[in-house]
DNA sequence: GTGACGATGTAGCGTCACTGCATGGATCCG
DNA sequence: CGGATCCATGCAGTGACGCTACATCGTCAC
């Protein structure tokens, strides 16, 4: 019953194989393949099952994988608890970011962390990770913290109960048009003035790619997508350029000047930002002290 | 962050040093060094002073030590995840008792276990251990269950929130006087008739040995100890000899026809019967259905 | 059917934790 | 006051365990 094990046997589950596993564990996946016929040998339990090519927790795999996840935040909980009597707790802190989130967030992170001296302790890697909506989870286990976000309106992530979820705050979306657009000097645009027009949108499948559906459902006709790209710059370039119209984060825009950005009305477009960590990472105490200067940073952000 | 090694630090703590806590885990004490002292580079804090040759934990190790009981139950809670799915849970959960208390439970305690098929993965280690009242905690180190006893009205079992304390009976303490004795053909007897009698102790510290002053207290004067003896067998051959009264266990007495029991009144005089266990001991499949037996069995015996 | 991918055994190797022994304080007792 | 004892600790040797590298087998895609 090493964690480790336990660990091992987890991230096969969140990650869904043996060889993804070994990737985010760094070992290779004959050792994760030892380790889980190890601990079935133990337990005396089928863990895992074949299927196709891969394989996939059992029942019992899953219930111990659960029971794992409280074994790494008891541990992390020991380890919180001897950092407490030292004076300032030292250790790295792996984040990563959406791009436009880690633009919006990380270099304010770093220079709070850099300034207050009782975080002296602490050294900041930071990342910025483009995955579909459904993929930032599993982030988690190579992450400390994902900074994540999700349509407005979406459920909320999934995860059991492994992960937390911090919210850290909402953005708007906005309608870009170009400077010369019909729409560009008005204050606000309702669903309705938006029929018709050609959209550029993101992939299939990544985060806020369900809003535009649901200004469309409200306008009473599908949105005609004309091109669907991820890179809000690269849409900025495209819709400055008169190839289209799109939904732009608000606080991120960095087009001022080149393309007009109009406030949405009649129905509830933005996204929520969220930090998402696992149950165990969130009890380091270092962990703690960067989620709290990243929730300090998201209120200056939205009381702004 | 090895479970085993916050384990050995638990064990110093609770054995109160190294040696001591080497035996209990089966290992050399410069293996329990080592180990420590590893723990330490690793949290960076000191976690044990030396004291006179001895050792204790610091605040720190204390704290630590305290994390990792959390941590032992976590993992006995993913063992018993897994046990769930098996059919009938195997494994060996040692039992001690006090000599009475084992005379009292543990004969019937092997039938009921034996006859259960439920429990036929279960194997009973059974041991008798006699020592002194403060010393029971520390012996849920060694055993999986530990029947302990203490005086009616003395206070809890010390041991932090280390040990999970099941209630299992009250046995009251009678007087044992010779058969022709003045106060052997009594139905019962106060305090106020046993001034002056010549008394038959348990050593001191020993369990219930502050029961006989409270007896004493309630009658005005302090009894007059003439011996002291912890076997109630010996104990019993004494007051049938003639060479005493004493205070015996009604449950477990043996002595029908030698020597009389009279029930005692205006005093609360009787010890409860408790059973001791670490809360990741308790956390084990197998030690659950051991201790419903033990219970089951104390509630047959106290309404008997 | 062939190629690619994914999981799983086997051999070899390095590392790590334990035992055994020696050392150095601290306490007890004559 | 000094010898004996007890206890914790450091160091060398050894054994076990888990990892990597490589080979194998089964499954899916083209």
């Amino acid at each position: 019953m090493d964690p480790r094990t336990l660990e091992t046997l987890r991230a096969i589950g969140t990650q869904g194989g043996v060889t993804a596993a070994a990737a985010v564990l760094h070992l290779t996946p004959s050792a994760v393949s030892q380790q889980v016929a190890l601990l079935q040998r133990e337990v005396g339990v089928h863990l895992t099952e074949r299927v196709g090519r891969g394989l996939r927790l059992t029942p019992a795999g899953e219930a111990l994988a659960e029971a794992a996840m409280d074994v790494a935040v008891a541990l992390e909980r020991a380890r919180a608890a001897c950092d407490e009597f030292l004076v300032r707790p030292q250790g790295v802190v792996r984040v990563s970011a959406f791009q436009t989130g880690a633009q919006l967030l990380l270099p304010a992170l770093l220079t709070r962390v850099a300034r207050s001296p009782l975080l002296a302790g602490i050294t900041l890697e930071c990342t910025d990770e483009d995955v579909a909506q459904d993929d930032f989870v599993a982030l988690t286990d190579r992450m400390d913290v994902v900074v994540a976000h999700r349509p407005d309106d979406g459920l909320g992530w999934a995860g059991g109960g492994a992960v937390e979820v911090v919210p850290l705050l909402r953005e708007p979306l906005d309608v870009a048009v170009p400077i010369d657009h019909p729409l560009a000097h008005r204050t606000e645009v309702h669903p309705d003035d938006l029929r018709d027009l050609p959209w550029i949108a993101v992939r299939e499948g990544f985060p806020v790619a369900t809003v535009l559906g649901a200004v469309g459902a409200r306008s009473g006709s599908a949105p005609r997508i004309v091109h669907r790209v991820n890179d809000f710059h690269v849409v900025e370039a495209l819709v400055e350029a008169g190839h289209g119209v799109s939904l732009l984060p608000r606080y991120t825009f960095g087009g001022e000047g080149r393309v007009r950005l109009v406030p949405l009305v009649g129905v509830r477009a933005g996204r929520r930002i969220d930090a998402l960590l696992r149950r165990d990472r969130a009890e380091r105490l270092v962990v703690r002290r960067v989620l709290d200067e990243l929730r300090a940073l998201a209120v200056e952000i939205g009381t702004a």
